[in-house]
DNA sequence: AGAATCATGTAAGGGGTTACATGATTCG
DNA sequence: CGAATCATGTAACCCCTTACATGATTCT
């Protein structure tokens, strides 16, 4: 059953069909919506529909076909134990690079909102830590890079700069984080 | 003979060309030096090879073959005039989006300090036009999403920050300038 | 009546990675 | 004498995007 193993950000598809059985058709039409999770991420439907089938041959998500006249049945999916406990674990988890903080923590951020202000703060302490990690490595390649190839220095000063902002950002993030936390 | 446009980062390469003709494997020495542009763009040998034929492809290359005996022939690559037009115009051009930045913008700005200290300062001067217009959206979204709607106002305001992160950082880059910048 | 929506996908292609192939030569 | 280097690639696979396919139903 366990074919394959999911890509990180395959598992965020595991947030929609969370607590209550969707089909795709349902979660592409969430996808879609600009004020929802599309400003951050944009995934086709076609893609979407390969998504979910993955997920399914990885033994996360199960589908029953409903039929309904007419139309195509709908291929309604619903989390298997291991997807629940695999979703769960992702949305605890920080991503592990700088450039997974766009997409994927701002994801995992978005679903773990309705996992109440306890999950949100777990992920944003975590990842602050990751982050704190990673801005003591670039600083000290900026020292060992120094004057000598002023290049290199620049380069690890650039990425030094983006993880201070995103240490800056999880900040103001854990002060909305009232506004942001569905029910505790 | 010109089958194909190039993508961005492919004209990159014609850096290596520019000056002296070069074969592949040469480049890939340069390319594997953790001094040089390694610390920022990873390219594997067979990508190398499959890229240099693209732009051959493209007409922005030529290659003659050196035979040595024993070894297989070098194949050595030389700019056409097509080439070295297109590689003048993208080492003068921003880079449109702000995911572009880490790996395009710095890999431009490698080359461009050998140009000297004025087209350096072209570069960096049209990039920081961009990114300010990148901030002004960003901000005016967060303005847009405001208190109504905080994730979204967040996801805005991470992008704002690595923008300014950005801008910051290119002004650095302008002090260092006649640090990096090659032969004026 | 024509357009958009519902609901599923398949096919083709672009771009990258990993792994493999080849065969002489120089280094330790 | 074995390992790394020189110098070229090909093949298989993964992921994503774009485009196309289907066929009823509801909206304008």
């Amino acid at each position: 059953m366990p074919g394959r193993s999911a890509s990180s950000l395959e598992l965020a598809l595991l947030g929609f069909v969370y607590g209550e059985p969707r089909h795709g058709y349902d979660i592409y039409r969430e996808l879609s919506d600009p004020e929802g999770l599309r400003a951050v991420w944009r995934i086709k439907q076609s893609q979407l529909y390969a998504l979910l089938a993955r997920l399914e041959e990885t033994g996360y998500l199960t589908s029953t076909l409903m039929p309904q006249g007419g139309r195509p049945p709908r291929k309604v999916f619903r989390l298997t134990p291991e997807g629940e406990a695999a979703y769960q674990d992702w949305i605890r988890r920080p991503v592990e690079h700088g450039r997974q903080f766009r997409l994927e923590f701002l994801t995992k951020l978005f679903f773990a909102r309705r996992e109440g202000s306890a999950i949100v703060e777990t992920l944003i302490d975590r990842q602050r830590s990751a982050c704190q990690v990673w801005l003591e490595e670039q600083r000290g390649l900026m020292d060992e890079a120094s004057a000598a190839r002023p290049f290199l220095h620049l380069v690890h000063r650039y990425r030094a700069g983006q993880v201070e902002a995103m240490l800056g950002w999880l900040d103001a993030c854990a002060d909305t984080i009232t506004h942001l936390a569905g029910p505790a």
